[in-house]
DNA sequence: AAATATTTTTAGACAAGTCTAAATAAATTA
DNA sequence: TAATTTATTTAGACTTGTCTAAAAATATTT
């Protein structure tokens, strides 16, 4: 059985892997866990030694077969209590990522079986990433083409947004924006690359910083 | 902000006093959190420093008002969690307590609270167990009257049971017991204080460990 | 390729929560 | 009440996960 920190370790290892296909360097674990570079050394240490990573000296560290499995378990629950908090218990998008941290490490197969039926077998959550069932498959989607893309006079629906800060979540409620709204392109503006589109009947102006966090999937 | 550890002695404190009025030995509490005698002297202290207990050198410890208030909180949420295991994910009575262990821990008096209007502001867990408001109010009742004391042909519905193994829970199972089960009291054998009852047309017998395990409300 | 800069690891420390073994206080018994 | 037993505390140690500071390895620049 697997401590809190050595879980999110894991995870993290697996979203850093996703980024870059390569090795994890000790410094960029190390920064996306907010911690020193000398824990990582350890904890790296430690999980090469359980045999979820493979580590060698100076040469940063991967995940094996079996850490990857349990990264996507731990991702799996993560984004079932997700839907649950969102669909059953009414949060908003942004209020669910904290306290799914800390739900994603209750240990009990069972549980998280019975959630997902509960739930209906949700494949995605509510940010629009997928769920791995309980063998660690999932659907790869979606994520590719960001709002920035989109020509002008394009059309097309939400389908996920970054993973991000709260203050995202809050300006994505306040223009009432959700998974499946549809967004159409009307203008780009080069200079600053920001874009005009229409929501909902309502034109609205969104910096290139938001244009790169909404994933799209066009009509 | 308490770790999981403080929060479990602050629980045990609690239910040692419900039973037992007065201070609470380091003795017994070191054989109900199954630690050793100095290491709840360490935490005591702790506890005593945070004012969340009032404690002094070989006299035992007891709860103050703040540290009531938290050991209520957590019981409120450990409860909730059970009623939701039981009533939303079909858990038998059996398999709930582990997990609300767990769950007990989780910190969001918004996701406790919101927990609690999704299941409709239940009063008692499914072992009958009152669970406080959010102001750590509740129902004391009921689980005073007890199978074995039921006299004959007295009928009655279970309002509770003995918080107990695993192996009780899967008993009472065998025999389709549960809250608002009813029963009436055939007969009573002195010998060894085993009880005949009829439970749903069917006559069973009871030794006196199950009859003293039952808590009953008379018709 | 040598010098410099960066990354990573090692060594030693600390807090939390536990333990064992020894010391001390309190309770009980003779 | 003195002796003995039991309960409790203290002292020192261990593990986990973190830290700082220094050393070592790797990468980059000139």
């Amino acid at each position: 059985m697997l401590s809190q920190s050595e879980e999110n370790y894991l995870k993290a290892i697996y979203s850093l892997s996703e980024l870059q296909g390569e090795a994890i360097s000790t410094n960029l674990l190390s920064e996306k866990m907010s911690t020193k570079p000398s824990s990582v050394t350890d904890m790296v240490k430690k999980l090469s030694d359980k045999k979820l990573i493979s580590y060698k000296k100076y040469q940063g560290c991967e995940l094996t077969i079996v850490g990857k499995k349990m990264a996507l378990q731990i991702i799996r629950k993560h984004r079932l209590w997700e839907v649950f908090l969102v669909k059953k218990l009414n949060f908003g998008w942004d209020e669910v990522h904290e306290i799914a941290e800390q739900l994603e490490h209750i240990q009990s197969t069972k549980l998280t079986d019975h959630l997902e039926e509960y739930l209906g077998f949700p494949r995605f959550d509510p940010h629009g990433d997928p769920i791995p069932d309980k063998n660690g498959v999932f659907e790869k989607i979606n994520k590719s083409k960001v709002l920035s893309d989109v020509i002008i006079n394009g059309k097309g629906s939400v389908v996920g947004v970054e993973d991000g800060s709260s203050g995202f979540f809050q300006f994505l409620n306040r223009y009432e924006i959700g998974l499946g709204t549809e967004i159409q392109v009307i203008e780009k503006f080069d200079f600053d690359l920001s874009i005009l589109v229409l929501i909902n009947g309502k034109e609205i102006s969104f910096s290139s910083v938001v244009a790169n966090k909404i994933f799209i999937q066009l009509l």
